[in-house]
DNA sequence: AACGCTTATCGTAATATTGCGATATATACA
DNA sequence: TGTATATATCGCAATATTACGATAAGCGTT
């Protein structure tokens, strides 16, 4: 069919999955880096930094704006993006919260 | 195109998004917690367990696999999956290193 | 060898993602 | 009011993902 089954998942675990989702792709992950890296708004040379096209930036943006890890304040002509520091937080309590589940078990 | 410009990024920004990407769906969010919840080997009650059929299943069982987070070992007629110590760590160390890269700017 | 049981793979269909160029939109400046 | 600049959105094409049923493959038991 090509749909997720969401509704057979807890909030938690699609949360989860949501988040892990928008990292999953190199250019997003190299868009967070850029942004944090220079620890202040970025108004755009993004496009610039990046191999691709400025429509496809656009959209990797769009989703990272849409799980929350990003915002984009508009700045006259063009736009601030930064990382938003309470949604950062909370992946970051959510995923490092999944690995620290685990503790080594003797099997295999 | 609808293929993504790996070449374009460096390994770790690939490796990460590898990793991150594996994660992004519920269901195999839900597998993996099954298996840290059992702390060890379960041998298929996974399809049990899940809201899915056999062979949805089997398939999200091999993109666990193929990152390298689980293994599977044949045992008799059954195959025993549990999570792969070594690449679970490596995980948490390079997902927790991105977040761990953050620190609050004033900005926006 | 024949039968169950478990797991993997194949084939298929629906939807999602990635990427680009072209076009729209919105703001500042002349 | 134009005009330049910066982003967003649209439309399209190619590929990927998700999901299922059906079938194959592997192992143990009778």
């Amino acid at each position: 069919m090509g749909l997720t089954k969401t509704e057979e998942f807890t909030k938690a675990q699609n949360d989860l999955a949501m988040l892990t989702k928008a990292l999953g792709h190199p250019a997003r992950i190299a868009i967070l880096q850029f942004l944090i890296e220079k620890k202040a708004c970025v108004c755009g040379d993004i496009v610039d930094e990046l191999p691709l096209s400025q429509s496809t930036v656009s959209q990797h943006l769009n989703e990272l704006k849409k799980v929350g890890l990003i915002k984009g304040d508009i700045e006259g002509p063009s736009v601030c993006y930064c990382i938003d520091e309470k949604v950062w937080n909370k992946a970051k309590k959510v995923i490092t919260g999944l690995f620290e589940t685990y503790e080594s078990a003797n099997c295999c």
